[in-house]
DNA sequence: TCAGATTGGTCGTTTTAATGGACATAAAAC
DNA sequence: GTTTTATGTCCATTAAAACGACCAATCTGA
């Protein structure tokens, strides 16, 4: 990811959690990092980063440190149309394929 | 990620839902590739690969996109203590601060 | 206690993600 | 049907992730 823009706060809080879960997660599995690294096929130092919620590790990284913990179930439901609010109106079917911003005034939220 | 071993097929499963479920959100919202991609500070076709549940892509990226849904508040419970059933055991305070194998025969899971 | 092992951090290098532009396709709006 | 615009896809370039090796710090089991 682009570092140069910042990360929303909300989300950097998030994603420090979320790695300190992990590494708290593991040790109780008492599994080395060394040991983890080696089944998720990363290195030690890519480990590293996944414990400290770094954000520039990739998604695949994560999901697969989480499904060695047997954790991963919930990667699929992060954004389930059923947890969406916003899809009150809008039944799965009837979703438009494309957005269509009308000529003036485009979708923009000031 | 480093794509030479192949990722675990569930975790593969999981993330292209995760990707489905995020446009179909943005669809909702009527908010354009372009746009959201602006928002996320990122270029479009990454923004394509998010869509398609890409590995490759950065936790921060996805994160991002999904805080901009509004569905950003499950990133930190996906591997929350409370709902790791391994942690019936320890109390988090009781936890150690590293893994010690034991001499012979560590703890690597056949 | 204390020796051995795990972990944290740094650094230079390699590999890969992310870019951005251009073009084709397809779907809405009219 | 026509026009207009969003989306899909490809590719060369560039920025950054991931590596691996090392050292220092510190925990822990014996």
């Amino acid at each position: 990811m682009r570092t140069t823009p910042p990360m929303p706060l909300p989300v950097k809080r998030a994603l420090a959690k979320l790695g300190a879960d992990i590494k708290a997660a593991r040790l109780r599995r008492r599994i080395t990092t060394t040991l983890m690294a080696e089944r998720v096929f990363v290195s030690r130092s890519t480990l590293q980063k996944v414990e400290q919620g770094d954000p520039s590790v990739s998604l695949g990284v994560y999901a697969t440190v989480l499904f060695i913990l047997g954790l991963s179930e919930r990667i699929a439901d992060l954004a389930d149309a059923g947890t969406d609010s916003v899809g009150l109106q809008l039944d799965e079917e009837r979703l438009p394929k494309r957005v269509r911003t009308s000529k003036r005034s485009d979708a923009r939220q000031p």
